[in-house]
RNA sequence: GCCCCUGUGGCGGAAUCGGUAGACGCGACAGAUUCAAAAUCUGUUGUCCAUAGGGCGUGCCUGUUCGAGUCAGGCCAGGGGCACCA
């Protein structure tokens, strides 16, 4: 019997298409472009099972459209800054740029060892200079456009460390490596002017039917757009105005108490001689900031003593509150609470014992008091002057006209989607290319200059930010005067040099970060696949520098991704011994009674739950040792194999032992059937018989289906209908029938060139050994001949009463009236009509007959 | 707390438009081959009653329809996201 030998036959195919230079794309006008991209891996020193999911979907898409003649880009490079290469730098005492390129290369030989079409030659990574050195340029353009700009903003800052901490670095209030308590700083960081855009992010959104709805969705609920008044509050005794934001004017009537944050400048003020106050602030400050947390926290607040005058409730006056639930980002800072119709109001209200005034009435009519839980629905109004008996959304306008009558409103829009701080105090990320001078200001530094390199020798003893305490880095001369200046010594946040790789693909080496002529030929992105994670923040940065340098002129679209397809996660079973301990799926057997046991003690272990692959939990698979033990082609069948792209899909053993039998078994089938097919280029029989007509139809079926599955991303579709179509090629005994060594000839290539963009090495084994002297890489996709995938008789379910009595094989849209008299002739559902009456016969022409009785 | 997603056999999942639920794969069982095993091949495999045959079945409950996994309303469970969004 004939084995298949993975590992030389793939070592010989990727040598060959890397000798051809198969995947290198250039610009052709005379072709259609196709840019497939997955999102480029960060470094971290191995490809996980989540990478080769991810690779593997982009590279049957790209593989697939090269096959239907499109001119295909796609590139692959590395997310390459960031946190943890200094954190190897401080713990292994190495060097981020050697750990960081180190792990590229073992992440590059990984990644073609599952031989992805990637162009290599395009390969880039974010650390290099001559990437981040353009991404500088980028940036002075940004500047000249105003889309940047400095802003003092809060960070949480580590005192013991002397460093800015992320978000996941504070852990519990305190830093993760200190332990020291987090304080809240100000610090003048820089800003892009992402929010001046939220009504083109929003409205782009329309436009992108070729992403997930969930996504859209997603990024629509973060740009937040509501439509609401700013209104002034008279403070009483005093000669200040308070304006608040609010979506729901037409419950003033129902306003009870006012409420500003902490960080409100009239709270500001007030906590220099109220220590209550001052203490508030201070624990406001202590507060975690996610949402959840907020949200679930107790509501809390202090009172300032001053009151508001309600516009229009003569001589009412609602107390000032500070309160731990306003948020000084959002509107104003400061609103006017209703707890009647707001939960949190609510909330807050009961606990300090204000008033609850109901102001709607339910959509049942219901005037109940409110007790526990605000009414936030549609009704109509009471207990509201010239607003009662409207409707909610009547009375937005009518109270929205009083207010701009007395001058005390205006109708605003507000979006939730803040300026995104770029500032970060470390050393691995792409420097800010700006001078601060005492005499100039602040300087932009000028384009000859460029790249500003970061240092090589830098030490990470010290605590705080490397590029602030070298020696001489940050010594330099003013741009614009010449005088001794000081470089700035923040860096970039790492999704600035996410939001244009796509862009820089197109060509890695031209003078300007992009080059025209090879973005207009191949941006936008026809398909953009990477993870759900990144719905929000790295697309919507990303198209919001699509927008940015539209306005530079370097691109001319802004949406740089057409489609966008967000795959699930890879999960495993979970393993423990019987101290608890978590164990590694490959330390991990079965005994003879078929218990699991631990494979050196052959101790008892127990499964777990079945949950995302990670490092802690020790449920992970290492892809070099799957790639090693089933080949390439057959991890990469069943990672598409069993689920649903878009789903998370279980990781089992046996599953990759189904995929390297199914590679098996097609490989022989091709070597023992060879001799009975016919030769390459034999002429099309006048005749086929019955049986040979059959696998035609079979293997033209077949070729529709999986083109269809394969254009709608849906590959485990695809394999279940080649698996179909295998065991049909199997049980084929038909070959020396009329036209039957041709029809075995095209089957055997239609499924050699389906299942190539999921085991292109296989496949391209197969091609040869079919007789091809060309590489089935650079082959088309199959003619598909329309009239062997329609059948001219179909199989009709006969229903009685909605449930399936009979079936019935008629010629294709025979007549309906003589399909009826088929069915009703039927013995079995002759006696499932038994004596009831028939009243009405429904037939669905080529697919049901339902008898109504 | 708010928002989103997902619930179909022992398991992963299939089912273009509302039209034969369970394709395909895994597992299990039986058989063939083998000295034996591995590998391979063939068959069976939702569930209950059973002799033919029938009843029940897509998380639960209602509804629309000749007909619902699919549509509508209300629940339940699991998962994910979250920058106080007034």
């Amino acid at each position: 019997m004939s084995r298949y030998n993975a590992k030389e036959v793939e070592a010989k195919w990727q040598a060959t298409w890397e000798d051809k230079q198969t995947f290198v794309a250039e610009i052709d006008t005379s072709l259609p472009k196709y840019y497939v991209l997955e999102m480029f891996p960060y470094p971290s020193g191995n490809i996980h099972i989540g990478h080769v999911r991810n690779y593997t979907m982009g590279d049957v898409v790209a593989r697939y459209k090269r096959a239907r003649g499109f001119n295909v880009l796609h590139p692959m490079g590395w997310d390459a800054f960031g946190l943890p290469a200094e954190n190897a730098a401080r713990d292994k005492n190495v060097h981020p740029a050697e750990w960081t390129y180190a792990n590229i290369a073992n992440m590059r030989r990984e990644l073609k060892s599952m031989g992805l079409s990637l162009d290599w030659s395009k390969e880039l990574a974010t650390c290099h200079p001559g990437y981040y050195g353009k991404q500088q340029e980028l940036f002075l353009e940004f500047m000249k456009e105003e889309l940047v700009y400095r802003k003092e903003t809060w960070v949480n800052w580590d005192p013991v460390d002397m460093t800015v901490l992320a978000n996941e670095q504070v852990i519990d209030g305190r830093g993760w490596r200190s332990g020291a308590l987090v304080e809240k700083r100000k610090l003048n960081q820089w800003m892009f002017r992402i929010a001046d855009y939220s009504e083109s992010l929003l409205e782009g959104l329309g436009d992108l039917d070729r992403w997930p709805e969930r996504v859209r969705l997603m990024q629509e609920n973060w740009i937040g757009k509501s439509k609401g008044a700013r209104v002034h509050f008279k403070i009483a005794g005093m000669d200040h105005n308070l304006e608040i934001y609010t979506t729901r004017p037409d419950t003033l009537y129902g306003a009870s108490f006012m409420a500003v944050a902490a960080d409100h400048p009239l709270s500001q003020k007030l906590m220099k001689d109220n220590p209550a106050i001052a203490d508030f602030v201070a624990e406001c400050h202590r507060m975690g900031t996610s949402e959840e947390a907020i949200e679930k926290a107790e509501k809390k607040g202090v009172d300032t003593g001053l009151r508001a005058e309600h516009p229009f409730i003569e001589g009412k006056t609602l107390p000032i509150y500070v309160a731990n639930f306003v948020l000084m980002e959002y509107g104003t800072g400061a609103i006017f609470a209703c707890p009647a119709h707001d939960q949190r109001d609510l909330d807050f209200a009961r606990k300090y014992g204000l008033e609850v005034p109901r102001v709607v009435a339910a959509a049942d009519g219901s005037e109940d008091e409110i007790e526990t839980e605000a009414y936030t629905g549609p009704g109509s109004i009471i207990n509201s002057d010239f607003l009662n008996g409207l409707s909610t959304v009547e009375a937005k306008k009518q109270a929205l006209a009083r207010l701009v009558e007395l001058n005390q409103g205006v109708e605003t829009t507000n979006y939730r989607l803040r300026d995104w701080g770029l500032s970060r105090q470390r050393y691995w990320g792409c420097p800010i290319p700006v001078v601060h001078c005492e005499a100039c200001g602040t300087v932009a530094e000028k384009a000859e200059n460029l790249p500003i390199e970061l240092p090589d020798d830098v030490t990470f003893e010290k605590p705080g930010n490397p590029l602030d305490h070298h020696a001489t880095w940050k010594h330099t001369h003013c741009p614009s005067c010449g005088e001794a200046a000081i470089r700035e010594t923040d860096t970039m946040d790492t999704f600035v040099d996410s939001s244009w790789y796509f862009a820089r693909f197109c060509a890695p080496r031209n003078d300007k970060p992009v080059s025209q002529a090879d973005v207009d030929y191949w941006l936008p992105v026809d398909q953009y696949i990477g993870g759900i994670e990144h719905a929000i923040l790295h697309l919507l940065y990303s198209r919001f520098f699509s927008r940015a340098m539209k306005e530079t002129g370097a691109v001319d679209f802004a949406e740089p991704f057409e489609g966008l397809f967000t795959q699930g996660m890879v999960t495993h079973e979970t393993y423990r011994s019987t101290g608890g301990d978590w164990l590694f799926p490959q330390d991990v057997t079965h005994n003879d009674a078929g218990n699991p046991v631990h494979i050196e003690t052959g101790d008892p272990v127990t499964i777990g739950g079945v949950e995302k692959m990670s490092k802690s939990k020790k449920n992970v698979v290492d892809p070099g040792e799957i790639i090693d033990k089933f080949g390439a082609d057959a991890a990469r069948w069943f990672v598409l194999s069993d689920s649903p792209p878009d789903r998370d899909m279980e990781w089992t053993d046996a599953g990759a032992t189904g995929a390297w039998r199914f590679k098996q078994r097609l490989y022989r089938f091709v070597i023992d059937n060879l001799e009975k097919a016919a030769v390459k280029g034999a002429p099309l029989p006048s005749e086929f018989s019955d049986n040979v007509t059959a696998l035609r139809k079979e293997a033209h079926k077949t070729l529709l289906h999986v083109t269809d599955s394969i254009e709608k991303l849906h590959f485990n579709n695809a394999i279940a209908r080649i698996y179909e179509f295998m065991k049909a090629l199997g049980d084929f005994k038909a070959s020396d029938e009329a036209g039957g060594s041709w029809a075995l000839r095209e089957a055997m290539e239609i499924m050699t060139v389906i299942v190539g963009p999921m085991m292109p090495h296989l496949t391209e084994e197969l091609w040869e050994i079919l007789g091809h002297t060309t590489i089935l890489a650079d082959s088309r996709w199959p003619t598909l001949i329309e009239e062997l995938t329609v059948d001219n008789t179909v199989t009709i379910a006969v229903q009685v009463k909605g449930k399936l009595r009979a079936t019935i094989e008629v010629q294709k849209d025979a007549p309906s009236a003589d399909v009826e008299a088929l069915a009703l002739a039927e013995e079995s559902v002759i006696k499932a009509i038994g004596d009831q009456p028939i009243r009405k016969v429904i037939v669905v022409p080529n697919r049901i007959v339902n008898v109504v009785v």
